[in-house]
DNA sequence: CCTTGACTTAGAGTTGACTCAAAGGTGTAG
DNA sequence: CTACACCTTTGAGTCAACTCTAAGTCAAGG
């Protein structure tokens, strides 16, 4: 199977415009046809499904290029490519830890809205645990 | 408690130029002494910690503005502030799900590294994979 | 033939959230 | 007295990752 930019964009959801960018910034190179037409591969269509991936939880367009390189590298660097996806990853969990903490701030405040929407009157009382007083850790 | 702009900064680990940055946007603004000092309050400072949390989920310094000038309003749009807390709430929870389903991709790609590098010798099917790359020429 | 979708270069503009700089001035603790 | 933290204004710079524009050319399909 082979696309062209329009195909590929539409399948990854990228722009033609950011496909193009990621062209010039050699991040994802296709080949070309006779008539100078971007054809991309299979293998180019899942590499910018990884991409997406990747940047989809925060790898900077920076980082995908280094483990392009590597991956593209005759030398076998399989632990540095190991070790740059388990530092990603070691990030993304971090993430999802602060992620799931900031959630249960959110839904304290939430109820404590509810219940006083459903009628508490102790406002001070009620700013003071919504806003803050007891989610103070760290 | 009172606090001025260097101890909130070190509280917050915002820094200096920030907290008056988000004075100048009207997002955190402070009294000020009679020698023209900012003095943050407690409720400044939880206020900024609200700040802190709901932007490292990614919300917006606008739609924080927004949830102050509701937050601060005597007309008791508590409804409105909690549909804001749960739409964002909603958006948190996506972005964990989605990260949750990257960190199974980047597992399974870390595991295939790891066989790999411990002999597995089927190169082609493994890069295959793995990102789909082959060893076909480029 | 005409539309569609592709191609080019080079550079400018956008966004959000800072971040810093210059070049002063003031107030207070030790 | 001196150091230090604070204050001011205005505006410029930074960063990543796009996003778009102009102004043209080119090739294939219905």
């Amino acid at each position: 199977m082979a696309y062209r930019i329009g195909e590929l964009a539409k399948l990854t959801k990228l722009s033609e415009h950011t496909l193009r960018f990621y062209e010039k910034e050699g991040l994802l190179v296709p080949k070309r046809n006779d008539s100078n037409i971007r054809v991309y591969s299979e293998d180019d269509r899942l590499w910018a499904d990884f991409i997406v991936h990747m940047k989809g939880t925060g790898m900077s367009l920076e980082d995908l290029k280094k483990y392009k390189v590597l991956r593209e590298s005759e030398s076998e660097n399989y632990e540095e490519l190991v070790a740059i996806l388990v530092h990603h990853k070691d990030n993304v969990e971090a993430k999802i830890a602060e992620y799931q903490h900031n959630l249960e701030l959110m839904n304290k405040k939430i109820d404590m809205y509810r219940q006083y929407i459903n009628g508490n009157d102790e406002k001070d009382l009620y700013q003071r645990f919504v806003e803050g007083k007891n989610t103070k850790n760290e």
